[in-house]
RNA sequence: GGCGCGGUGGCAGAGUGGUUAUGCAGCGGACUGCAACUCCGUAAACGCCGGUUCGAUUCCGACCCGCGCCUCCA
C-alpha cells in the first residue's frame, strides 16, 4: 500500500518515498511548557500520533522525535510571576503535557528530547553557521543572515520583499537585514543562560528543533510535522539552519495540521478562545477528545463545540455496543492483522483520511451487528485492529459504559446491581409497575438499562 | 498591500465528469411486557453567475462570502 502525504514544501499530495525504507524518521513540534495544553495543542499530537501508527505498520522501524521546549521567553515570564526557577516550570507542565497526552491515547516518541538538554548541539551548530558565511555576531547576539541563502522562504512561498512589506514589527538596530532572525541572544545576569563563545545567553526559538534533528535523526529526515501555523517563521527558519549547516537537504516531507476554531475563529492562547485538555479530560473520556479530532481530515480547519464532542460520545458508544455484542459476549479471534489492502489502511495511506477511516470503522461495526455467531470473532477482531490503527476503542466494551466519571452523588456500582436485581424480582412476579418504577428512578440517576438475554446491562449515560 | 486556504443535506464531514460516502439528529417499520441496543426502510446537499461537455457538485473563468499567515502561536 502507497502512502501519500500532502507536502507543504511542494502544495500537493505525492507518494511518501523514504530515504531509507528500513528506518523511517519523523519530528513534531511539541510544546513550550509554561502553561497547560489546549485542545489545538493536542491536534497536532493526535494526528501526528495517527502517522506514527500507520508508519509503524508499513516499515520496520521508525524513530519518532517530539521535543520539549523547555527555554523560552514565555517560560522566563512565568517563572519570574510564579517566583520560581524556570526548571519549576518546566518540570511541572511538561509533566502535565505527558499525562494530557496519554489520556488522548497518543503513544510516547520514541524520543522526547528536551531543549535545555541540547544547548551544547545549538552553540555547535550556530558555530558552524557563522564559519560558513550564514551568520553573523553583533552585539552579543548571533543572527542569520537570510541573504545568504538564495532559497529562503521556499516553503511559505513568499519573497523576501514580500515579507518586509508587510512586516508589522520594529527591526533591531544590530540586524543587517531587516528579516534576519536570532540564533543566539545574550541573557542579563538575573536571566537563565548558558556560556558560550558569544557570552553567556540563550538560544533563539528555531535553533533548538534543527539541533536536536541534527543530533538524533541526522542530517536529512523524511517528515516533520507541526501546525500551520508553524510554517512561517519557525519551519522556514529551521530549514534556513539545517540546509545551510548542514549543505543538504533538511526535511523531505513537511505536514502541517490545520487549525482548530472556536465559533469560527482559530483557537489560540493569544486570543483567550482556547480549551484546556486538562479541563476538558474533568467532562469527556479522552478517548472521545481524540476521536473528535480525527473527525476532520487533519489539513482542514475543525470546529469545536460541545455538539462536536457530544457526537463524538454518542459514536463511540455505538462502535462500542457493537463489541460488546447484544447477548453473548464476543471473544475476538486471536492473532489477527489488518491486510495490507484493508479499507482503513488504504483511508489512512490517503494523507491521513481519517473521515473515511472511521466510516470504515461502522462499516465492520455494522457487520459485526449483522453477523452470524461464528462470523463475530473474526469480525470483533478486525474492528479492535481498525481501531487500534487510530488509537480507538482501547477501553474494554463493559467499562466503556460503567466507567465512573460521573462524579459526586452518582449511584455506586453496587447500589446499582442491588436496584437491577430488585426489577429482575418484579420481572418475575409480573410486577411491570414496580419494574417500571425502578428503571425510572435509575433513568433519574443517569442511568440506562438493558435487558439482553444474558441479563441485564446498565451503563452511564 | 502580498501570499494562501475554504464555502457539500438540520449538524459534522468525505468524495466524485454520469450510478451522488459515513455518522449524529429526524421520520416509518421489525424486535421488546415496556424500553434501550440492533436491524430494515426513508427523506435531505453540493455559495452565486457564466463557460467547456451529451452530461458539472466535480474542470475553467469571474463574482460574493468566510478564514489564515506576513517574525508570540499547534
Amino acid at each position: 500500500m502507497t502512502l501519500t502525504l500532502h507536502n507543504t514544501l511542494t502544495g500537493h499530495k505525492a507518494p511518501f518515498v523514504p530515504l531509507d525504507p528500513t528506518c523511517i524518521t519523523l519530528y513534531v513540534c511539541g510544546p513550550t511548557v509554561y502553561n497547560y495544553v489546549h485542545i489545538g495543542n493536542a491536534r497536532p499530537v493526535v494526528a501526528f500520533d495517527v502517522l506514527f501508527r500507520l508508519l509503524q505498520r508499513l516499515y520496520p522501524k521508525v524513530i519518532y522525535a517530539r521535543n520539549i521546549t523547555d527555554i523560552d521567553d514565555k517560560i522566563m515570564k512565568a517563572a519570574s510571576d510564579a517566583g520560581e526557577p524556570i526548571s519549576a516550570i518546566t518540570d511541572r507542565f511538561s509533566a502535565a503535557f505527558a499525562e494530557d497526552m496519554q489520556a488522548l491515547h497518543a503513544l510516547t516518541p520514541t524520543i522526547v528530547p528536551h531543549a535545555t538538554d541540547h544547548v551544547d548541539d545549538m552553540i555547535a551548530m550556530i558555530e558552524t553557521l557563522i564559519s560558513k558565511g550564514h551568520a553573523y555576531e553583533a552585539e552579543g547576539h548571533v543572527l542569520f543572515a537570510v541573504e545568504s541563502m538564495p532559497d529562503y522562504g521556499k516553503l511559505s512561498k513568499r519573497s523576501l520583499d514580500d515579507m518586509l512589506a508587510g512586516a508589522r514589527v520594529e527591526v533591531a538596530p544590530y540586524k543587517r537585514y531587516a528579516g534576519d532572525f536570532v540564533l543566539w541572544k545574550p541573557s542579563s545576569e538575573d536571566q537563565p543562560g548558558w556560556d558560550s563563545p558569544w557570552g553567556r545567553g540563550r538560544p533563539g526559538w528555531h535553533i533548538e528543533c534543527s539541533a536536536m534533528i541534527g543530533r538524533h535523526l541526522g542530517p536529512v529526515i523524511d517528515i516533520h510535522g507541526g501546525g500551520q501555523d508553524l510554517i512561517f517563521p519557525h519551519h522556514e527558519n529551521e530549514i534556513a539552519q539545517g540546509c545551510c549547516a548542514h549543505g543538504t537537504e533538511y526535511v523531505r516531507y513537511w505536514l502541517h495540521n490545520g487549525y482548530i476554531n472556536i465559533d469560527g475563529e482559530k483557537m489560540s492562547k493569544s486570543l483567550g478562545n482556547f480549551r484546556l485538555v486538562r479541563e476538558l479530560l474533568k467532562r469527556y473520556p479522552g478517548e472521545v477528545l481524540r476521536f473528535a479530532l480525527l473527525t476532520a481530515q487533519y489539513r482542514s480547519p475543525l470546529n469545536f463545540s460541545e455538539e462536536l464532542l457530544e457526537q463524538a460520545a454518542s459514536t463511540l458508544d455505538s462502535l462500542y455496543y457493537a463489541l460488546l455484542g447484544r447477548d453473548a459476549a464476543i471473544v475476538p479471534e486471536q492473532g489477527y492483522v489488518l491486510p495490507d489492502d484493508h479499507p482503513l489502511i488504504r483511508a489512512l495511506c490517503d494523507d491521513l483520511n481519517t473521515p473515511e477511516a472511521i466510516s470504515v470503522l461502522h462499516r465492520i461495526a455494522g457487520a459485526l451487528n449483522r453477523a452470524a455467531p461464528e462470523d463475530k470473532p473474526r469480525l470483533k477482531a478486525e474492528l479492535l485492529a481498525a481501531g487500534q490503527m487510530m488509537g480507538l476503542l482501547n477501553a474494554e466494551p463493559s467499562s466503556w459504559f460503567q466507567r465512573d466519571d460521573a462524579g459526586e452523588g452518582a449511584l455506586s456500582a453496587d447500589a446499582i446491581d442491588a436496584l437491577i436485581m430488585a426489577r429482575r424480582d418484579a420481572k418475575k412476579a409480573k410486577d411491570f409497575a414496580r419494574a417500571d418504577a425502578i428503571r425510572a428512578e435509575l433513568d433519574a440517576a443517569g442511568i440506562t438499562l438493558e435487558d439482553t438475554r444474558e441479563g441485564t446491562r446498565w451503563s452511564r449515560k
